[in-house]
DNA sequence: TTGTAAGCGTTATCAC
DNA sequence: GTGATAACGCTTACAA
């Protein structure tokens, strides 16, 4: 498994290793003619070259570090297929490492990509604020940081977020208008700050409505499935059942649906449900689930690419990008005919 | 954003740049007064080695090469996690693509990555057979590549694979034992290899039984929920209903559920269904769905051990694991009292 | 036990 | 346009 190196080609053709590497880089003067017999004969010498050797040259790593919660889920998986995608292309390895909605362990991932010499990062942080101060402060040093969903939009540094208040608020009010009265939400962990904004939505939607105390709740379950089931179960032990039920994330709406299904009541017509960050599964379960769709693919891009913007310029100002997304209503949601309706 | 160096450390602490190299590896012989203090005052500067320097004086990567045909569905997401969680910890990065079930980009893929000098690879290949001779042809050359799942047991490599046949047998066998008269099978793609292992397990169980020919039927569906959807359309349009089936995957399986019930049939009562290569969804659909679960976790972090055998003594001898799983049987696939049967 | 210096495979700064 | 050569930051014989 020896390698052919430059040297190789170099001697080969007699020529000197600075005019080989200039063959492989574009970017200097070479008679056209050389450039191409290097090229040719380093083919089929079977010479690539060194990408390490390259690296350590140019002091840099050619390499990015996404930091995610999980990518058990769509979201992130999704967002790690854009990112690929438009990172590879450019010439950049992307290094995957996941929290599992860890802060500490959040934290020693970032660690170990900026020791492993990543040329910037991407992180999606979990929940706790004391990372953010530590990210804020490496950006400050210099280190090309840019978040992607949640984080909080006043936070100073470039990131892409999703416009979680309005979605939600859209999602909510929707429920409103089917004539629900009593309304709950679902919530994700407190201290996300996606989970809390997506309360805010709810609340507002609540507020423009006056729609009295009495007839709302916030209940926080989390953001897996087992979580929306146990409230279900606690709710329904305290004969607490509302109409209308809007999810923090599909996977919690599973969970809630599941549970309501097998004692008895029927989704729509006892209880309706909305779920959030749209997931295939969506479209499968019964009824299907009315959901809000993010631009996730598109989100992840331009993360990506305002990464790459910062490493190449580092003074470049922050930018925050916020997206919007798009409330697919299904037959969850709805009590009556979802045709005449849409 | 300068980088403290090895020199840097030495020229502090008047000694040479070996002694620092030598305190931090281990495996040289340093008193160990000198060492402590040298780690602590490189602590104390903000020195970590540069690990691209290493790679290019060691002429290794440290990176694990890892190509998978996709990871939107969790059984990849799950095999990713389970190899970053055992390799991270033995030093070594772990760079993902995937090749969308595409032929020419999954060998595209496996060249960038021996481009990029991976230590090693782990394939999960997708349908056809062109690349699989190219891969043999590279661990002839040395390359040390070890398969996870997607090939056949035959095939001259090391390799981690689940017992197919095995278990698609008990899956159709339990349906038979349901006494359902008329069974399906929903395959995936027959160029793939785990279809035809399915397949053969279904034939199986079907031979042993002695159903005769017009009572069974294998259908070319695919590995995703529209794919299970169109074909249960076709049969409605033919009238051509089976009393159970049993599908390639969970999402087929999802997928043909909800196209049956949309069209009025009841499952489990008009027809059974059950899925391979369980998903957490499984649980969440109503009704449950039977499945057979792999065991995806443990299969990737052996392949994982497998390739770091390789990459350290490529003598040893090819070795290849075969799995078992777990028949889980939900109401999907159940006409009675799904607790008698348990 | 520690130091010296060659080497890993490139790029980049000079000369020519 | 091309060639020599230092430099990137580390490891590792070999010498002391």
């Amino acid at each position: 498994m020896k390698h052919v190196t430059i040297k190789d080609v170099a001697k080969y053709l007699n020529v000197s290793v600075s005019t080989v590497s200039r063959a492989f880089n574009d970017k200097y003067d070479i008679r056209k003619e050389t450039k191409e017999l290097i090229l040719k004969t380093a083919e089929e010498m079977g010479y690539h070259p060194n990408p390490i050797a390259k690296k350590l040259s140019q002091n840099r790593s050619l390499n990015i570090g996404v930091v995610v919660p999980e990518f058990i889920n769509e979201y992130y998986s999704e967002v790690i297929i854009a990112l690929q995608e438009s990172l590879v292309s450019k010439g950049y390895q992307v290094l995957v490492m996941q929290s599992d909605e860890n802060e500490k362990q959040e934290l020693k991932n970032v660690k170990t990509l900026i020791y492993d010499m990543v040329d910037g990062l991407l992180i999606a942080p979990t929940i706790g604020h004391e990372n953010i101060s530590y990210y804020l402060k490496r950006i400050n040093d210099g280190y090309p940081i840019v978040f992607l969903n949640r984080v909080d939009e006043s936070i100073p540094a470039s990131k892409v977020i999703f416009n979680n208040i309005k979605w939600s608020f859209f999602a909510t009010e929707h429920l409103i208008r089917q004539k629900y009265e009593k309304i709950y939400h679902l919530s994700g962990y407190r201290d996300l700050c996606v989970s809390k904004e997506r309360i805010e939505g709810f609340k507002k939607a609540m507020n423009k409505h006056k729609i009295s105390k009495e007839n709302y709740k916030i209940i926080e379950a989390g953001l897996l499935a087992k979580e929306g089931k146990e409230v279900i179960e606690d709710l329904i032990f305290h004969h607490d059942i509302p109409d209308a039920i809007f999810c923090v994330n599909d996977m919690v709406a599973f969970g809630a649906i599941k549970k309501l299904k097998d004692n008895g009541y029927r989704v729509p017509e006892d209880v309706a449900i909305i779920g959030f960050t749209e997931t295939r599964m969506a479209e499968l379960v019964t009824p299907q689930l009315s959901s809000v769709k993010q631009p996730t693919y598109e989100m992840a891009k331009a993360a990506g690419e305002l990464l790459l913007k910062k490493i190449n310029n580092n003074e470049i100002p922050d930018e925050t990008i916020i997206m919007n997304g798009e409330l697919n209503i299904r037959k969850s949601s709805v009590k009556g005919n979802l045709t005449e309706l849409l």
